[in-house]
DNA sequence: CCTTGATCTCAAGTTCACTTGAGGTTGAAT
DNA sequence: ATTCAACCTCAAGTGAACTTGAGATCAAGG
């Protein structure tokens, strides 16, 4: 369909599965580049698509696209990545899962105990009480494993 | 420092650590229920830090606050939750965290055989890929379980 | 009574991650 | 040469989940 190997708007979008819009955005927010045709159409290298396929997987776990350019900021970006890039790349994911899966067990089994046990009063539970029974406490400790959480005392926009 | 066991503002925002914007934001939205003393000011039954805990966890799972709403609306707001109420809402609760660990094992796990196997071609990875080497297919076949997988083709605002 | 800190309401602003729309060009096929 | 889908830009809108600010009122101690 097309000459060499640079993809179309259309040839992105379908094969991404993104929208164009989001494409374009991309690009703007410096997460993906395209070089430009005569008439200023947008051409993409195929090393496009393995970074739309990064984001959406990323973005599938949880990252921001702030983080999410921090990761691809790794990658050569032109060039293809090699083996190593992938590799380094892959570690921060790694720790980042783990860390995502343990805590969703934590969370998990302190609920089944919270109704196992038969106290069920969220009172005492570890999972969803960061402060009444210890209201005196600083700010509520943070019970939950900090991947998780979400704002305990103050902060995020 | 209170009567009986009815709540203050600034109690309910020292325990549950939540500012007291989001607690009128979640009474707003029917999250929480509040009295009004003769003056007007909102005064909070206990139950209520029960409440907040319970969406803080929710909202650190992924639960939206209309998922965190539907799950509330189950339990009874004035009376005392029972073991069954607790025992129903942690069914909920268990399926899902079992849906979100698997998915990032699965996540995990593929992202190892990427790189483990040296193909590292996130052209034919299932992880990253949806569309890449099968872009004639209908629309680049779901890989992520649907717990994770956040508008493949289209939708969502 | 007065002051001071805690609350109140209501409208508007913020961030993230995009989408939508208007109005205009490109480029491949006929 | 014409046509028409595919692109383009730029500004504005969206939805979720709150926060901020202004201006006013409440409640409790001195």
């Amino acid at each position: 369909m097309n000459t060499h190997d640079l993809l179309t708007m259309g040839e992105v979008t379908r094969r991404s599965g993104y929208a164009a819009s989001a494409v374009r955005y991309y690009e703007s927010q410096g997460l993906i580049r395209a070089e430009r045709s005569s008439g200023g159409q947008r051409t993409f290298e195929r090393s496009v698509l393995r970074r739309l396929a990064f984001i959406r997987a990323a973005a599938n776990v949880g990252l921001s696209l702030d983080e999410i350019r921090t990761e691809l900021d790794c990658l050569p970006g032109d060039r293809t990545p090699t083996k190593a890039d992938w590799a380094r790349m892959s570690k921060h994911w790694r720790r980042r899962l783990e860390e995502q899966i343990h805590a969703l067990e934590r969370l998990r089994d302190n609920l089944d105990s919270c109704i196992g046990c038969g106290c069920l009063s969220l009172q005492r539970c570890r999972i969803s009480n960061p402060g009444d029974a210890a209201a005196a406490q600083s700010s509520g400790a943070a019970y939950l494993p900090k991947v998780l959480r979400r704002d305990p005392p103050r902060r995020r926009a």
